[in-house]
DNA sequence: CTTGATGCAAAGTGTTTGCAACTTA
DNA sequence: TAAGTTGCAAACACTTTGCATCAAG
């Protein structure tokens, strides 16, 4: 784990600190649990994923707390919720990342995430034609990764 | 109801029909009243009201046949299946249809369709750049409509 | 008359919630 | 020690499925 990481985790932890402190809630054992867990995991993972990690630390903790601290992670801006078809949703670290959309391998699964600056001008531009104020977009293609076709 | 109308379901009810034969599957009554409804209903809707339209003209009709027909209409062409984030699955008609991506009110609902090329051709570039090969897209901007900004 | 389709209710899936016991601040 | 949090199991919402009966071809 890098340097940058490391800070990004930081990051994390105290930006979870004051959202929590802010809003008259507690920073218990479980969620600190979570919280590592979720900034610690590479990619995209669900909350059963998340749950089974998060066992390995504190084998006490439940799925609904999984969930309780999945929408409070949300809500803090550290992780970003994504619903790629599948059923579930699925999770991904936010805070201190650039926006980015997805490409996803409808075979093995893949998904590969990329920014695209003049899409998203183009969007911004349709929907100013439609006089609609754009909060927060999804972009996903669909099909065969490179090792897939 | 205006002449386009009336030819895009005669379509719609051969390319079903069809669609059954060449899989030696049967054209039920109940098939028949379902697609009326689906390709008669303008927008979105769900399953459920779905139901609750084909129930009208036939009171027997169940919740499992309206979900098995939707997989039979999805296949087949006819319909699309578009997820919101509202927790079900809503349906459009897709045949005789230009591909379209959406703008979705998260106050009112509303939901406005728009078409748009160049973001299409962009879309395909970032693809090719991946050496991704593109089945199908999904694009929704969330905000705010007109009437609710 | 064979094979697929139907309605019903039960099962499934991921997620949320009521509650009594327990921690944090 | 007050107020939020936890684990558990039950509840939820939408969708799917097993099965005996029914109907299309």
């Amino acid at each position: 784990m890098d340097y940058t990481r490391q800070t990004l985790i930081k990051d994390n932890q105290s930006t979870f600190a004051d959202f929590l402190q802010t809003k008259g809630l507690k920073l218990t054992s479980q969620r600190r649990v979570i919280l590592a867990q979720a900034t610690g995991a590479r990619g995209h993972f669900s909350a059963e994923q998340l749950l089974k990690f998060s066992k390995k630390q504190d084998r006490t903790i439940s799925k609904a707390t999984v969930y309780r601290t999945l929408a409070l992670l949300k809500e803090s801006g550290i992780l970003e919720e994504q619903d790629f078809g599948d059923g579930k949703m699925l999770y991904e670290r936010a805070q201190g990342r650039k926006h980015h959309d997805h490409l996803i391998c409808v075979r093995c699964g893949r998904v590969i995430e990329f920014e695209n600056t003049p899409i998203e001008k183009l969007q911004n531009a349709e929907a100013r034609h439609h006089g609609f104020k754009v909060i927060y977009h999804s972009l996903k293609l669909f099909g065969f990764c490179r090792d897939c076709v």
